[in-house]
Parts: C-alpha cells; sequence; structure tokens
DNA sequence: GTCTATATCTCGATAGAC
DNA sequence: GTCTATCGAGATATAGAC
C-alpha cells in the first residue's frame, strides 16, 4: 500500500466516509437499480447527511460508477488464484464450488449489483466482466482451461466447456438470488442457513463429478467450440 | 371463460388496451423494478397517452400490483400439468427442463420481474409462489415428489430432492439472466441463439440424468440418451 | 376512451452557515 | 467536512376538452 503525504487522520476519516457511502450505495443500488435508489436512502443508511453524498461524489451517476469500480475491485480481489495449485480436476471443482458460494454469501449486494445491470441491459458489466475474463488466472477462464485439460486426459469425459460453467456458476449464484423463496420452501434453508449452504457445496459437488464420469464406451454429442 | 354482457366491442378494445399496458408495464418494471420505472415509458410502450395509464389504473403502485397478478396468471396457465403423463423420471425430467426453458425463454419479462422482485425483498413474490406451489399439479411440487418416487423405486440414486430442484431451476433460469455477458463470452450463444438453448436443454438433462445413475450400476451400461 | 394542459409533489443537486 | 435550507427539473397524478 502507497503512503500519501496527506495527515493520517484526514485521510483516514475521508477514507472512512467515502468507504461508509459506497457500501450504503452497493446495497441500495443492488436492490433497486440505478434510477430505483434514492439518495436519501443511500444517505440514510450511510448515516449521513444527503448533501455530504454530493460533496464526495457529485452526481448520482458519479456515485454509481465508484460503486461499480468498487465491486470489480471486490471481486478481483477476493477471487484469489487458490485455483492454480489444485492436482487433479476433483479438487479444483471442489475448491470452485466451495469458494464461489462462500463469497456470494459474504458479498450479495456484489452480486445483485451484477444481476440489476443484467436486467437493465449489462452494458456497463459485461465489459468488465469480459475483460476480467482475459486474465490468464481469472477463475472462469482457469475452470474452463482445467476442465479441457481433464477431459482430453481422460481424468472426466467430454463436456461443453461453456455449459458446464454456466451450469456450475448458475447452481452456485441462483439460490441466493430467490433466497426468500427458497427459504420459505424449505424450512432447512431458513433455520439452518449455513448447514443449508454447506449441504447444497456438497450436493452441487457429488452432483456435478458424478456427472463428469467418464464414459466406458458411448461417446456424447459434443459440438465442436474451439476458435 | 365467463361471458359478459357488456357490448362486445366495447369489451374488446377495453382489453386491448389494458392488456397493451400490462405488456408494456411488465416490460419496463421488469428491467427497471418498480421504483426505478417511468410511467411515461411504459405509456410510450404501449404507444397511448400517460393519462390512459391512469385512467385504467389509477396509481402507479395498482398497475404494479396488476401486472403481478397477470404474470402469476401467465405462470399458472404456461406450466400445464404435462409433466403428469410421463412414464418415468428420465422423460419427466427432459420434459420439465424442456417446457421450463422454452417459457423463460419466451417470457423473459416474467422471469425478470420476479427476480427483481426478488431482489428489492420478495415480499410480493414468495407469497404468491407458495400459493402456486401447495396445488397438487403444480410442476415444481411435481417434481419433487416425482424424484422421490423414482429415488425409492431405485430408478436413480437417493438424492435431496430440494437441493436437485435449486439446481435444475438455477440452471434453466440464470443463463437467460446473465445473457449479455453470456453472448460476449461464448460467440454460439449470440449468433446462434436457439440452436445454443436446445443444446442447453440437451447438456443439462444428460448431466442430471448421469448425476441421478444409481450407484450399483456401472457407466459401461449407459442408457441412450438421443431421441 | 383518449387526448392536452396543468397542478402537485418528489428527488437530485446547490448555496451557504458552521 | 458536515449540516440546514432551498431551488429547479422531472415525475406522478388530475382536470377538462373532444
Amino acid at each position: 500500500m502507497p503512503e500519501s503525504d496527506t495527515p493520517q487522520k484526514t485521510l483516514d476519516a475521508e477514507r472512512d466516509t467515502e468507504e461508509k457511502i459506497l457500501e450504503a450505495a452497493l446495497q441500495i443500488f443492488s436492490m433497486k437499480g440505478k434510477d430505483g435508489a434514492r439518495m436519501h436512502e443511500i444517505a440514510d443508511l450511510a448515516g449521513i447527511n444527503k448533501a455530504l453524498l454530493h460533496y464526495y461524489f457529485r452526481t448520482k451517476d458519479g456515485l454509481y460508477d465508484k460503486v461499480f469500480e468498487y465491486v470489480i475491485s471486490k471481486l478481483v480481489r477476493s477471487f484469489g488464484s487458490s485455483l492454480q495449485d489444485a492436482p487433479d480436476f476433483e479438487t479444483l471443482l471442489r475448491t470452485f464450488i466451495s469458494n464461489y458460494i462462500d463469497f456470494v454469501n459474504g458479498n450479495l449486494a456484489v452480486v445483485r449489483l451484477m444481476v440489476t445491470e443484467h436486467l437493465a441491459g449489462g452494458e456497463r458489466a459485461t465489459p468488465r466482466i469480459m475483460s476480467m475474463m482475459q486474465s490468464a488466472n481469472a477463475p472462469l477462464r482457469l475452470f474452463v482451461d482445467r476442465l479441457r485439460e481433464a477431459a482430453s486426459r481422460g481424468e472426466i469425459r467430454h463436456v461443453d466447456p461453456y455449459q458446464t460453467l454456466i451450469t456450475v456458476v448458475s447452481s452456485c449464484v441462483f439460490f441466493f438470488l430467490v433466497y426468500p423463496t427458497v427459504g420459505a420452501l424449505v424450512p432447512l434453508a431458513r433455520e439452518q442457513r449455513d448447514q443449508f449452504i454447506e449441504e447444497r457445496k456438497q450436493h452441487l459437488s457429488d452432483m456435478l463429478m458424478r456427472s463428469l464420469q467418464p464414459d466406458g464406451e458411448s461417446s456424447t454429442h459434443m459440438p465442436p467450440v474451439d476458435p
């Protein structure tokens, strides 16, 4: 971390308020979208005055942009490349699922914001996600690469890696988006949320590994996807 | 359908305008949420005047409520009990996935509205979904019941039916929520959308059936997967 | 039933005191 | 840096002509 020569106390105060605002804005934006969010809601949640929002971030649009940057940086930081070391595909898959679910569970507002953005058209989200994917050790890319490798080594059967990725990510994320209904439907999910989430990791990992077991014989339909 | 004694022409005209408004409102609400939507956007999309919205549905809140009822009725109507006749679980699963994906693809706004509602707290959505689930031939309930039966008959292995349901629904729906990014990531999904969707059905059905094979049977004797 | 014109109010943004 | 007070744009909602 680089150190500024600005007096420490002032800097910390600014950082604190700024971060408090960003966190509050993230919560509100992620639930109501950019247009639906109210500046006074954000101010209230941050425990400050409405005018202070405009002092730190001139406009609502500006604040939204900064929140988006803030979210992306959270995504980048949280998804460390702990996948690199996985000795085999099964370990990679289980680690990926566990990490992914923990991240979503611990950063619900981040995921909600991404989804909200997509529902509103996704112009802001898509380019950012694409550029995150470019990076060689991006977890999504790593997952696809390792899936291909494992298949060509015969560790798992050949499957469309993108379809598989979509299935894994969907199965990790969607549950949290519709949690109110799942909670109403499945008592355990509401009463013992943490336990249910651990069971979900287990269930998903098992289910996917079983579905990826190599066949003795028959070949499955596998469309060509490579560039 | 009960028939009114109101003159047919008038009734039809009202129904048409009302339905046009509801469809337009559904589109806008589903992308921007209740607070983010603008009445004039809805009017423009419906091709009518802003004042007419207030003639048919007194307030914005009132309109939103009616849109929600409208969506629920769509859900109920579209999910006919075509699952009832499935002779075995594999047929049921494949039919369920195919129907579900077709419905989502053909009613994106409906699904978006449900998700938007959930992101905003879900107070409106959850009770409605719960009461839909009560019905004996509700597809989600039917799925859980048939999954249990099939497991106790030994047709598939024992799995947590709710975890499985969550996985299936997630895998059918989430793709469409983040379509902008998937389209950017996977060229085929954008250029040959319909084909990609058919492949998705196939991929998902195969994957799930494989993961549900009873433990005793080895992978050397796989049931045929292609129609 | 449908429109134009207008009233009313809410929200984003600014000015200015402390 | 933080607040109170307020302005002005834009939104919902209504009045009234056709």
